[in-house]
DNA sequence: GATAAAATGGACCAGCAAGTCCAGATAACG
DNA sequence: CGTTATCTGGACTTGCTGGTCCATTTTATC
């Protein structure tokens, strides 16, 4: 009896980026209608695999697929902050917060209506705890990257020493998540930058000094 | 020919409660396991009607149904939070905005991992104008009480009157939207509290004067 | 109480999408 | 090379779900 390739991890490379293909095919089919509506003969279809393809890299079915793709969003919702909240030495002075501010709002205002570590969570997300799990991590990386940054701030005197810092770190990360669905369903960016800014500014206007 | 009387609102009593029944047990159904999950079979079964009913009271099919849920739905957010923002002399204190919050916490926390709202939106929202009118109108009406707690506390001076109130308004829903998106992910309410608390918080220290 | 409209029950249909299967091509490896 | 494992193609099955249809019962109205 064979188990099989793919469950077993034993890829040649054309076999790997077979795999690849597929997940960053349906990522982009979901980022561009949405997890309900693509289905796996539209994946297919976008990869130029075949049925039989799928099944055999993702025994799992769908299910497994698209943890598979939450898994990768999930890392670029970090990749694409990583130049402005790398872990020595940035979020340092409010430029840079500016900047981080200013590379979220641009990264979801291209993404548009369409948040696809959203749409996998919200429905996929709750029921099985795989993907929950991924969240959390994701979260957990994410909020620990900006108390870091806090905390730089407050050593530095630029913010409130008396602050929680990841409570601070918990609201803004809110805040983005709170704009970010706003903007899915309304389109526009108006709360997610009100969100940043008032966070930002209030957190700025209590500091004990002030320089950049 | 007959256009039916349920498309043109000719409802009997009786009608007009079936049709209530089956608003109301969708909505359930839909709050405790999600709307990609829901049927039209477990709603009729759950509402103890038929399929005929279904289509006779919603002509449109599902989306119509959930539409009218979603719309429910809305209705239910206002309602739960109206004691602490109706229209005339609420939140003019920190006690009220405290109790508000409170409230706000409480509802989430009770509803746990399922925002039935959000679920709908993320749903059928971003496909359909009259969802995503829906979701304008909610925020509007919400943000717009916010604005005028706000205002109410600047006019005595219990919060900065340099603050843009409306944005100010705008960030404090973002980090309701937040936080809850946060909780039907992680099934806690930290961050949607760290959200609000730090954002009054700040508020509150940055205030000219500071009574209650 | 007769007539028309509304309400209800439930069998039935059609389509779609996930998942299965097996035959055949391609690559790994001694 | 030959054998074995991996990879690929695509037809086929199966179950579910939204939606239709019509017969029957109940309610409104005069």
């Amino acid at each position: 009896m064979t188990t099989g390739a793919a469950a077993r991890g034993r890829l040649t490379p054309k076999g790997a980026a077979t795999r690849r293909r597929i997940v960053e095919g349906a990522a982009a089919e979901i980022r561009e209608r949405g997890a309900a509506t693509t289905t796996l003969d539209d994946i297919r279809a976008r990869t130029s695999t075949s049925k039989s393809q799928i099944f055999h890299y993702f025994p799992g079915g769908k299910d497994e697929l698209l943890l598979a793709v939450a898994a990768r969003e999930a890392e670029r919702v970090l990749e694409d902050q990583q130049p402005h909240l790398d872990d020595l030495g940035r979020l340092d002075t409010w430029q840079a917060w500016r900047d981080w501010r200013d590379a979220v709002v641009r990264r979801y205002e291209r993404q548009g209506v369409h948040c696809p570590l959203g749409v996998l969570i919200t429905e996929l997300g709750r029921t099985t705890p795989a993907a929950q799990s991924l969240t959390g991590q994701l979260l957990a990386q994410w909020q620990s990257a900006l108390r870091h940054g806090v905390r730089r701030m407050q050593d530095s005197g630029r913010i409130d020493p008396e602050l929680d810092a990841d409570r601070t770190a918990a609201a803004l990360i809110a805040a983005v998540q709170g704009g970010v669905t706003i903007l899915m369903s309304t389109g526009s960016t108006a709360h997610l930058e009100a969100a940043l800014d008032t966070t930002m500014h209030l957190l700025r206007s209590r500091a004990p000094a002030d320089p950049a």
